[in-house]
DNA sequence: CTCCTTAACGAACGATCGTTAGGGTCTAAT
DNA sequence: ATTAGACCCTAACGATCGTTCGTTAAGGAG
């Protein structure tokens, strides 16, 4: 992957986060690098390779940043640190990210097919940490662990459209599971 | 507003929910309607119309479903029945919804500046929920205000990608609840 | 019998879309 | 000095885009 490949797919996971798939042009993305539109596919061969290249890039981030939870702490915790890792990628990468949760519905075949197994994956990710936390007796035994991972898969989710970029997202996190935990837990941290 | 006009919105609605704003064209819409695409103009300005009146359609509902919420209530109760108008509206018009809460950005000039002061205005409906709430001691004092909201607002943004069209969103709503204010009101209902 | 409304037709507009083709210009290694 | 490869250009393609236009058909109201 030469730099100029690599230019390009950073300037399409902008555009497309910015301002859709679909109201991305081609032409755009040549304008945004400073060259002709025809010249870019000395570099791809349709724009559909950059919207799954952006959106593969997102899924790799999210996925490496969950591989750094250590899985030998207790749930509560896995669950925070987790979610940490979950808005870090958010922040940092906030183009990727966005295309990752948003724009990946414009892919197109088989693409779009591999593209929801693989979210499907991602999510399990965060119902295994909660079902784990119960089957353990970390988290209370009744547990709706339904509602609580749509909760925290919500928050995450819907991170991309008002984090900013480059924001310290680790308190934010740290807050959003304090607030859930003393519920998921069934007691509260004494004020 | 004739019969024939509303059936147009509607369509809009459904299609832009699907395949996205940029992502429909006239002639689908005119398609959908079992019409020329040219005959779509006897009824609207512009494809930014259909837009516009969807997610004025969205607001709307989501405005008068929050109404309805008496406001004699405790707070975790008053709070319980918002998400539950919130979450009734997306799984009845789904449509509608996914477009006032997706599709809203690709409005342009002054009626994109309308729906984001539209948008605030309802989130800050729901922000005066808690505020009022701690304000009046139903909820604890210390408590994180920003991050409840924002995880409230979060599962009813959300929704939309996962909720199916008609299913049971009070029940959904009360679980939500039940597990945010145990951890909000600093105590646990007892297992 | 006429007038007006409502709805749709079919053809065309200029613009832009994603994509292809062929040729040109650098740089760095041989 | 020659070659190879990376990078870009200009020009054009067929298709589709949103939109406009003049016209037609049906039906109720006066």
């Amino acid at each position: 992957m030469t730099t100029r490949r690599a230019e390009l797919t950073r300037a399409a996971a902008r555009l497309f986060a910015e301002r859709g798939y679909h109201g991305t042009s081609i032409g755009d993305l040549a304008r945004a690098l400073g060259v002709q539109k025809g010249s870019l596919y000395a570099h791809i061969d349709s724009k559909q390779d950059l919207l799954f290249e952006a959106m593969s890039e997102g899924a790799r981030a999210f996925h490496e940043a969950l591989d750094a939870v250590p899985d030998d702490r207790p749930a509560a915790e896995r669950i925070r640190l987790a979610l940490r890792a979950h808005l870090r990628v958010v922040a940092e990468q906030l183009d990727v990210a966005t295309v990752f949760v948003r724009e990946w519905r414009y892919l197109e075949g088989e693409r779009a097919e591999a593209f929801v197994a693989e979210r499907r994956r991602y999510e399990e990710r965060f119902r295994a940490l909660f079902r784990e936390g119960r089957e353990v007796g970390a988290l209370r035994t009744d547990l709706d662990e339904h509602a609580a991972v749509l909760l925290v898969l919500s928050a995450a989710n819907w991170a991309y459209t008002w984090l900013p970029e480059g924001a310290d997202t680790d308190e934010l996190a740290d807050r959003f599971v304090s607030l859930l935990v003393d519920g998921v837990r069934g007691y509260s941290t004494p004020t």
